[in-house]
DNA sequence: ACTTTCAATATTGTCAACAATAAAGCGCTT
DNA sequence: AAGCGCTTTATTGTTGACAATATTGAAAGT
């Protein structure tokens, strides 16, 4: 009965597409758990047809896997998938950044370092932490992959990539490292990019990103050394709908 | 009425998305092409359902493009799209061969070395020298990429990035230079695999990937200066299906 | 009590008809 | 004759019903 806020979209398969993914990405549908065609049917207030072709958008996005005659499951992130992503990530974005020394426009190097200068100030504060270690982070990685200017690598890494790292945050504690080092690496990145230095601010990229998956890997080696099993799984529940 | 191969498959929407990926990647639906559904419904003795599904499918893969209430277009390769394809091949078939170089096992070196051979023989032979510049240079590479046993990335070059490639070499004399040369590279590359040189393994299939890139680059310049559309067009309609 | 077989149920795959939107063709006005 | 607007036509979007497959549950046998 339509119980979410209906984003007008030309046609009802994408509306359902983006809101599926959202729920998905936000968790509100559980890793793991059922797309049951009816039972979504009712609740978003459309017929099966358009609701099967937004599943099988979301089959292309790799958010979930279909089986014939089966259905299909919302994916059930673990570490490998995990790290393999982050790999693509350091080839991407590292190719982003140098392709962004050469193609990104002057001014747009003036307003990222104002927004670098931002959350240098938020960090002084040592308020709003958080904002600057999530948004803030994603913020200046993605206008650094728009700058790119290589059209297929900005949707590759915007629309498919960014959606599941997303869904990944969404489900780990995110024990990130010092966010300061991180704001000390994007300044550098940019010094790069700013001097129109290509292979420095590709190496920089891929050594920034690295960390990052070097720091997931430890976070997961400790994990599984006490005990715990290595998936990465939801804490809470937020629905009733059942998963596996 | 089914006039084309049937593919047993297990739905009917994942036999025609394959049937029409490989009809848009060999050119029988020329680029650019609307795509008509009650047209190929009767053409592949379906109904529009399981069509519809194919035809999102394939919007996924990049083949066509779509717009509400109006419909699909296969896609229509440019030279600036064909450039940025080369240039995300870079970045990842390099981290490709840089995984591979840890993780290939030694009896694949070993088998590569031996089709590498075969690569030279051929050669040598002028025999087949097609063979060796067109599948013989895929084959290489594909079986990098699969050693690089990163999940994600073996699906996106194989099934993502390759058919665009396929789709585009289809289309062009593709005079690709001294086919020596590049079997020069894939040795060198190879060696380093081999000797688990990643840094240097990447290093070699990016300047590999790179030359092949800027060749096209010339090709299409040239192709510019001598007052000829930029755009790669395909030589000859094989089919009645009218285009733009 | 446990496994196996078979019927009952529910879910997915497919189809044909209806509704809504865009494209095409015609006539009209200037 | 050219341009504009409306009507007609065709295509896409959506729906509900039917067919085929998988899952569930019960009954029977060991």
């Amino acid at each position: 009965m339509n119980n979410l806020i209906s984003i007008k979209s030309a046609t009802l398969s994408e509306d359902i597409a983006q809101q599926l993914t959202n729920a998905i990405v936000q968790g509100d549908i559980p890793q793991g758990s059922k797309i049951s065609e009816p039972e979504l049917a009712k609740q978003y207030g459309v017929s099966r047809g358009p609701l099967r072709e937004a599943i099988v958008k979301l089959e292309g996005l790799g958010l979930v896997t279909r089986t014939a005659n089966v259905g299909a499951r919302v994916i059930q992130l673990n570490t490998q998938d995990m790290l393999d992503t982050f790999t693509m990530r350091e080839a991407l974005e590292g190719m982003a950044a140098r392709l962004a020394a050469s193609n990104m426009p002057s001014d747009e190097i003036d307003s990222l370092y104002a927004l670098l200068n931002k959350h240098q100030a938020h960090l002084d504060a040592n308020q709003d932490e958080h904002y600057v270690q999530q948004g803030g982070n994603d913020d200046f990685h993605l206008r650094i992959i728009h700058a790119s200017d290589n059209a297929k690598l900005i949707r590759l890494l915007t629309e498919e990539l960014y959606a599941v790292i997303r869904m990944y945050r969404r489900h780990t504690a995110d024990q990130r490292s010092d966010p300061r080092q991180a704001l000390r690496e994007h300044k550098a990145i940019l010094d790069a990019i700013a001097n129109h230095e290509g292979d420095l601010a590709e190496l920089l990229m891929r050594r920034h990103i690295s960390r990052a998956r070097k720091l997931l890997e430890q976070a997961m080696q400790q994990a599984a050394a006490s005990s715990q099993p290595p998936s990465i799984h939801h804490t809470s529940n937020k629905n009733k709908r059942g998963n596996q």
